[in-house]
DNA sequence: ACATAATAGTTCAAAGATGAACAATAAACA
DNA sequence: TGTTTATTGTTCATCTTTGAACTATTATGT
């Protein structure tokens, strides 16, 4: 007789991640915003962070690796590339891929925007002991496991 | 004379706050895919939660608790309006501000797309114990507060 | 009361993200 | 080898999101 499912609110599980996402969303926001002054997006930061832990990667591997589509990444080159923030070259046995780098100028505008980022990731995580910290990223890391094949 | 600072990748705090930026975004595309048959996107379904938990809040309470613009809120209202999910009416002493309240058919569809959004959430957080699950919500929730008046 | 400031919501142009369709190239396999 | 299939990157139309400027309304302070 009871037509109403249990209500997500009283779920821990729910009410929790709900938690998870706000805080990724506000960090975000406010990332967005103390990189103002650098300008750059953290979408572009994070392509900056991945051409510098994985020089020479595809644009298919980077757009994998951001979790967005390959035209995402299409979009995004050229105006970085501009800027001189990274070189775009053609693979010499597959011509169909371009392998990407940073630039000097790239490597030196991602440790600026590092320390930004550095810093208020630092003010966020600050409230949690290493342990908790720790536990966290280890249960993220699960949870992108499951998911991202699904 | 050591200009490198320490990089991030070396700094347990950056590295989880990674796992949780992407565990975000990766639940976030999969839901999205998941109410695909609903014809409801995950902001949509944001906006149905909400107004399912705060009847009778203004468009400002509702851009704020979204963490978006006001402007996002007034674009995003009238397709859910016109499908007849939910309503706006007017407060009668302040005449600036709109109040909405789902109709019968939105806590209908909001009940149908939160079996989805559980089912996932459910699938994802399954990995942790409830004491983890609630030690990641507690944190998340004091990220949130120390980050959202920066 | 009156001027000023603050607030709620809208409009609009610009920027971002997405997915389908496409061209060029490479791989698989008969 | 020749044909078919897969992969890489681009283009393009569409949809979101955003922030600044605007209108209407209410609050504040003199």
């Amino acid at each position: 007789m009871n037509n109403k499912q249990e209500l997500p609110w009283d779920n821990p599980r729910f009410r929790n991640w709900v938690a998870v996402a706000r805080a990724c969303h506000v960090l975000e926001r406010t990332l967005a915003v103390k990189l103002g002054p650098l300008d750059l997006k953290p979408a572009q930061l994070d392509v900056l962070m991945n051409l510098y832990r994985h020089p020479g990667m595809s644009q298919h591997d980077l757009a994998r690796k951001l979790l967005v589509g390959r035209s995402n990444i299409t979009m995004l080159l050229p105006q970085l590339e501009a800027r001189g923030l990274l070189r775009r070259e053609g693979d010499d046995k597959d011509k169909r891929i371009l392998r990407l780098a940073l630039t000097e100028a790239g490597e030196a505008l991602l440790m600026q925007a590092l320390k930004v980022h550095m810093a208020l990731i630092e003010k966020a995580m600050s409230q949690s002991t290493p342990e908790q910290c720790d536990m966290i990223g280890e249960q993220m890391r699960k949870i992108y496991e499951v998911l991202k094949e699904a």
